[in-house]
DNA sequence: GTGAAAGCGCTAACAC
DNA sequence: GTGTTAGCGCTTTCAC
């Protein structure tokens, strides 16, 4: 290993024979040193190795500027919306701690971390968290949801999932389908997208058709299999997401069933997968970078402490259709 | 928002009528408390909400307690390896800080904010750093390579892709198959994976056919697409990793073309899409969970400064075959 | 531009 | 068991 410690301010100022209170000013931009010392300072830290310390500029400066993150490892959503926020802080003061929860690490677990580190403000992606838990941990730090509500004082920002319903019932009956199915997942999330399903089908004076699936391929797939084993296929299904519509397709045409002949499927999620070339899968979208901007925003806004007495607190991004159509042939019986 | 400070040490000793030392004490786990001491004061800080600020502690004690681990959003792969990492450190006193690259943010950046964080080692997940780049910004700072080999000092633990391509392509040649090609991806992996390939069909005296491809179902169902068209269809096919597989798959079920009667297709990962019960997708299996935990165990030597002078440096965990069958009917042309 | 000094929240050694 | 103290690396104020 090459040294022991690694290089401080001190060492930097010795080396560059200046004062540390100099180096600081440097690395900080403030003004107070000459665009001269600047570059040689800057020289000097680059030369051996200078890297500033953030936990002890965080310790040091009252106001944090750290935004802690939860997240859950493997969810595509969760990937998009990091994406975003990083894209967020970019070259500014800003910077992102992240937690991750999983089967084997709790989301508590991974709150409780965050605070440790002293974010100043904590955004959580798809929280499951009950209220006092929330409380408990997180008294003092303000919290932020995504994609899930979350109770009381806490803001929030998820899909409006009606307008995206609506339009998918609409150009569905537009082209013939009446018996229209939708795949539900269990867990709190599922309750809102099947209500909006339910009110869409209402519109058009359709009896609504719920059929339990879940989130991964393999649930569109079973749900496939049980409907067509029970001979009991819908003309069309809106999958609970991408991930479950592609499911339900793979295992149709895998057994004859021709997509979208015998079978029109529309996904949730506007996702990577959807956009396959030669799926062409329609999906309803979520304005997911918008979501995860308004997220960071307010969590900026809570670091400065300029919280407005009416900030919105539950905020919901009309969801939309889009369109696709396979550009691949599919296979005849 | 509740109160503007987060309460300290200090307030839970005032609030329990004690010593700041013995707080710390107690929040060490250090002897030197009773037994009801201890209690009293856990009660106290819980009631006031106090957390102990993690960064305060780690800029206090000389030798770090974290790891840093740079990641990838959006890889499978690398969302597994975060699920072993943390449950490695899982209820020890060491804490893993992460750090994200995408599109929008580089390798490098996510490895810079590893060290200023000061983690005492640094995990990188499929690193793509140049050597200049790594010494210029680890410097001192011990970084450890999963999945891709890393230069001179670093220590690295990867897939030796050999025993999995030797056993594939061995299992084909008994299925009868001599046209057996490989989806190859550019990058710096695919050169080992390639290799391996070639390898494994030299010992079976067949000619190697190695076509281009990707690592995502896109980039699959491109080559099928291409082979498809130009009628040069092999018999067999390995994906450069199970997406790319199932992208194969997908095109060619989507076209009339049955799998596996016109085509055999094995993947590389043994991830969790292969196992979807209908795809029943063979498949060349990494021990990634073992390379995690190798991995980690590598940083917390380093981290624990009890690196012996001649601890390993590039491991390589043999691959190994996983043989499945679809449980689904395959469409018939 | 410099140098000194205090303090962020915590730990660890020491004397009581 | 308690209180005191110094210091981790940094920022910031103040006099020079």
């Amino acid at each position: 290993m090459t040294s022991n410690r690694r290089p401080t301010m001190r060492d930097v100022a010795e080396a560059a024979g200046v004062s540390p209170a100099l180096v600081s000013i440097i690395f900080r931009n403030a003004p107070g040193a000459s665009e001269q010392t600047r570059q040689h300072v800057r020289d000097v830290a680059q030369r051996i190795g200078y890297v500033r310390d953030e936990r002890a500029r965080v310790l040091r400066n009252q106001r944090s500027t750290d935004i802690g993150v939860s997240f859950q490892t493997n969810q595509v959503f969760h990937s998009l919306l990091l994406d975003t926020l990083y894209e967020g802080v970019e070259d500014s003061e800003y910077n992102l701690v992240l937690s991750a929860h999983s089967p084997n690490r709790s989301e508590a677990t991974a709150l409780g971390s965050l605070v440790s580190y002293r974010c100043g403000a904590v955004i959580l992606l798809g929280p499951a968290l009950g209220r006092e838990m929330l409380e408990r941990l997180a008294a003092g730090t303000p919290v932020i949801g995504v994609a899930e509500e979350l109770p009381a004082p806490h803001a929030w920002f998820a899909t409006d999932d009606g307008p995206g319903f609506r339009d998918a019932i609409t150009h569905l009956v537009g082209l013939g389908h009446r018996d229209i199915a939708f795949a539900t997942s269990p867990g709190a999330g599922a309750q809102r997208r099947e209500a909006s399903y339910r009110a869409a089908m209402a519109e058009h004076g359709l009896a609504a058709r719920i059929e339990a699936a879940g989130m991964t391929e393999d649930d569109g797939a079973r749900l496939a299999q049980r409907l067509l084993e029970a001979g009991s296929l819908p003309t069309a299904i809106i999958g609970f997401n991408d991930r479950c519509a592609l499911g339900i397709i793979d295992y149709c045409l895998r057994c004859g069933t021709r997509v979208p002949e015998d079978l029109s499927v529309v996904g949730v999620d506007d996702s990577e997968v959807s956009r396959r070339f030669y799926a062409g899968l329609t999906s309803i979208a979520q304005d997911t970078r918008r979501i995860g901007r308004l997220a960071l925003e307010r969590a900026l806004v809570e670091l400065r402490d300029e919280v407005a007495d009416e900030e919105p607190r539950g905020v919901q991004l009309p969801s939309s259709l889009v369109i696709r159509s396979s550009t691949a042939p599919t296979a005849r019986g």
